[in-house]
DNA sequence: TCAAAAGTGTTATCCTTACACCCATGT
DNA sequence: ACATGGGTGTAAGGATAACACTTTTGA
């Protein structure tokens, strides 16, 4: 028999609601501590699964009651609790993810919903690429690249050059895949630029005191949370019609547009997205039209849900474009 | 604060390697018990990470070091490692997949490498249907089907002649998705089909003792936690080039079809097949040819590591065939 | 010689992309 | 009138699937 300690299993919900054209996650503000998700411990006496235990916290944190959840990862590094040189129990921690529709009424006190892209700003590119990247990201990367470069000490670990070129698309040929949002995010942390690595007491890349805030960070792993949950959405997108739990029951293509843009970060081709839903199968007409919408007034649609019965596989389809 | 009751983490591995065109996961076997996936507690005074846990464990046990591991999934039903009215600690375990290339020799004493589909027979259709659905299955849940189906408690629950349509396509213009390993292994499960069922004590559609042995059952949840692994696994390849991590270094376009023909469970078009492959840019010719084929000799391939730099995902895409 | 696997070539079809253009409404 | 978003048509290009066929080895 190995020797025990004592174990806690922590559970924390990335909430993710889409509103004016902007993604949220749920958080909680305690004072002027940093955003935190909603969590609390699994507590086997309490709740029946991980899921329900999930859903009780939730409830009792911020008065939501969850529809669409996902498990995404457990983490369990050592310490990834602690500032330095702390004690106390050892955390693992089951993050997921879940989807709100409808514009969440009054949460409780205390909690709120945070843009996305205050906490991740580079990976917002529905504008173009984000300045904080050309201007503050990119410079200290190749800086940090270059100093001692030979940290190789497993066999086949990636140079930190090719990782800069496969996940910041810094180098020829380099381009930006939008779902490797947690891998630049730990990046980054491992870089030292991010708030958190100094709150965890890891070097930097140059003086703490010279560094603009990349993001707005959160407590404990809160980002990396949040991280791995935009990872998942923007992968899951593509095979599976996730992106109808964001929206209300019917909808304009314009909206289903402006909201899969705001998971996915990137701006899309009008006239082929509409195609390619409206061909998928994806959508039917309600009948009615919306005349809110500041130009022509737009055919509403509602999600076919009989497609879960019919295509395996089936997600929103979709290449970057101008238009 | 809430209650607290002791908590155990489990980590259980699913080691996949393919050998004689069968794939293979590694079982331990001890006396007359039902076969098990290597597992054992977390405990966070001897593992730093997770991971590192996990290759503690399987090394101790099977005598293996891992390569290619990833996270699956972490379970945590109340009760799903007791029998019947049992007390004891409360585990929740992580699920891992882990892939082996080279043939791995001698691994300890009582473990060995246990074929997938003695476990899910269902899942083979390289030779077509098998037919242990024809005969065994699909009566027995489609009476399972026509029992009070109404156990629609929830709104919006698929029913049960909806969930035979999609995951064992029962009924017209359905399809089997081979990707639906796990929804149909806890449909079987929850029909009371699979001995694991009768073992924790759940209802049968019939008489137990009527019924044939539909695959080998395994102990605690391990059943589910394979077709957990196979589910992700027949979904990466098609994304990911994952698949290399089960072929040595070098090796024939024949072998790596029947390498991808195994795992999918269904038979690919030879000739559309190698070309994919071959433009798809993912392998590169060695120079060498291998004699050993049983035919004309065959070039030898590897595959090119540097993809993993150039396309963000890329894997094995194919149709299901008759050539 | 035959079986078995390695390979090549060609076509029809579908999907995607890109571009051009018109429609209906509110201000 | 014009801005805004809604909505249609079409053609080029690429990828796929299905088919037919030739080549090289071992038994």
């Amino acid at each position: 028999m190995k020797r025990t300690a004592s174990i806690e299993i922590g559970l924390n919900a990335a909430i993710v609601s889409v509103r004016d054209g902007q993604p949220h996650v749920l958080v909680t503000r305690e004072g002027d501590q940093w955003d935190a998700l909603p969590y609390g411990p699994f507590t086997p006496l309490d709740h029946r699964t991980l899921d329900s235990g999930l859903r009780d916290w939730v409830r009792e944190q911020s008065g939501l009651e969850l529809g669409y959840v996902e498990q995404l990862y457990t983490f369990g590094d050592r310490g990834r609790h602690a500032r330095q040189g702390d004690a106390g129990p050892h955390i693992v921690s089951v993050g997921y993810l879940a989807l709100i529709g409808e514009d969440p009424q009054a949460a409780h006190e205390g909690t709120s919903f945070g843009r996305w892209y205050a906490y991740l700003p580079w990976e917002d590119w529905r504008s173009g690429k984000p300045d904080i990247l050309t201007q503050e990201i990119e410079p200290r990367l190749k800086h940090w690249a270059t100093r001692h470069n030979l940290d190789e000490t497993r066999i086949e670990a990636l140079t930190r050059q090719e990782r800069l070129r496969i996940w910041f698309a810094i180098g020829r040929d380099a381009h930006w895949d939008e779902e490797k949002v947690l891998e630049r995010y730990e990046l980054l942390y491992e870089a030292g630029l991010v708030a958190e690595a100094k709150r965890d007491g890891r070097e930097a890349t140059s003086d703490w005191d010279d560094f603009p805030q990349l993001g707005r960070p959160m407590r404990f792993d809160h980002r990396r949370i949040l991280a791995t949950a935009i990872s998942r959405l923007r992968g899951k997108l593509k095979y599976r019609p996730v992106i109808f739990e964001l929206l209300t029951d019917s909808f304009t293509l314009f909206e289903l547009q402006k909201t899969v843009e705001a998971i996915s970060g990137h701006h899309l081709h009008k006239q082929n997205f509409r195609r390619l839903v409206e061909n998928g199968g994806l959508v039917e007409p309600t009948g009615d039209v919306s005349t809110q919408t500041g130009g022509r007034p737009a055919k509403l649609f509602r999600f076919r849900r009989e497609v879960l019965m019919e295509r395996p596989s089936i997600g929103v389809r979709m290449k970057a474009g101008r238009n």
